[in-house]
DNA sequence: AAGACGAAAGTGGTTGA
DNA sequence: TCAACAACTTTCGTCTT
């Protein structure tokens, strides 16, 4: 225990002030620590050092205390929480509380955290959403999103990252602009392969903040998905109209409700490629869609069936 | 050999008691 | 909170071209 002063750099046990990470190294020729998550150089108070109890406090134990925050959950699932508590304040030996002081003003200068930690999150919206080239427009509703989350304390508790990706899949679907969530995920995952966000995790924090700030969202339109689809196969435009018109009508026969749009999506395509003489395969659909055959198959055969198409896919066969 | 089709079993999420 | 449920996936066998 104790300082090691020989090494040049060591791994401190303390959290970014920006964007929650503990792989924070500390750099001994110069004096300060940086983040290897986010690059942020920071001063460490000499407390942290000399005092052994600095390293309780910011250490495992210590945060398992403050409630089921567990370092054995990913690191990226958190976020800095570095304002310090007044009532953990009060429960801590005496001996240690005049220490806390000195850190709590070393906090207050970071007091800014809330903000940086907007600029930090807002920076990382725009990486991501180059990534998945969404237009401009998106992104700055995702940014107003984000921001209206973060007042009223919706990110806590929550990594940056699955915040970022919620606003921004919010704002794709409200712009209708045909995004999955699988994509979010793996934007991210293009982003830094260090960062680990599932899809599931996206898609809870997108439901939670969409509910907390009331905002409704109408379901995902399968037509939204054709174009996309179409044009991944070369297809014309001549199917990607026969496709919104399969769809249309097997809307109306209800053939549609409470299926995966994608599914439908992907089914339409491969009905449409079908008539207009550009066939597909199943498999090519269903690949290009990023489903499997069966569901095509599946979707395939509902619609086929609710609007009477068998004898007229018969013919187009010879 | 490739494509279409379907059966069966498994997965992850939703819903309602 | 648990069990039933629907959508979807995985896997695999069969049939057709």
């Amino acid at each position: 225990m104790g300082r090691k002063k020989e090494k040049a750099k060591e791994r401190i046990k303390l959290r970014c002030p920006d964007c929650g990470s503990v792989k924070i190294i500390f750099d001994y020729s110069r004096g300060e620590a940086y983040c290897l998550e986010c690059g942020l150089t920071f001063e460490v108070p000499d407390v942290a050092f000399h005092t052994r109890e600095w390293r309780e406090f910011e250490g495992e134990d210590f945060l398992k205390r403050r409630g089921g925050d567990s370092i054995t959950t990913p690191i990226h699932a958190r976020q800095a929480e570095s304002k310090i508590d007044k009532s953990d304040i009060t429960k801590l030996p005496r001996r240690i509380r005049e220490e806390f002081m000195k850190i709590s003003s070393w906090e207050q200068r970071l007091d800014s955290a809330w903000e940086r930690n907007i600029k930090y999150a807002l920076m990382e919206i725009g990486r991501i959403a180059e990534i998945l080239e969404l237009p401009e427009y998106v992104r700055d509703e995702a940014v107003k999103l984000y921001k209206m989350a973060a007042k009223r304390k919706l990110i806590r508790g929550r990594s940056i990252h699955s915040a970022a990706a919620a606003v921004l899949y919010a704002a794709c679907r409200m712009y209708r602009i045909p995004k999955t969530l699988d994509e979010m995920a793996k934007a991210i995952e293009d982003l830094s392969k260090s960062i680990k966000v599932t899809k599931k995790e996206i898609g809870k924090v997108y439901k939670f903040i969409l509910r907390e700030l009331g905002i409704k969202m109408i379901p995902v339109d399968p037509r939204d998905f054709i174009e996309r689809i179409a044009n991944s196969l070369g297809l014309s435009e001549k199917v990607i109209d026969k496709a919104k018109e399969i769809i249309d009508k097997a809307e109306e026969a209800g053939a549609i409700f409470g299926k995966g749009p994608i599914g439908v999506a992907a089914a339409a395509v491969y009905i449409a490629s079908l008539y207009c003489n550009e066939k597909r395969t199943q498999r090519e659909v269903a690949n290009a869609a990023n489903v499997t055959e069966v569901t095509v198959r599946n979707r395939y055969k509902e619609i086929v069936e609710a609007l009477g198409l068998e004898e007229e896919i018969e013919k187009l066969e010879s």
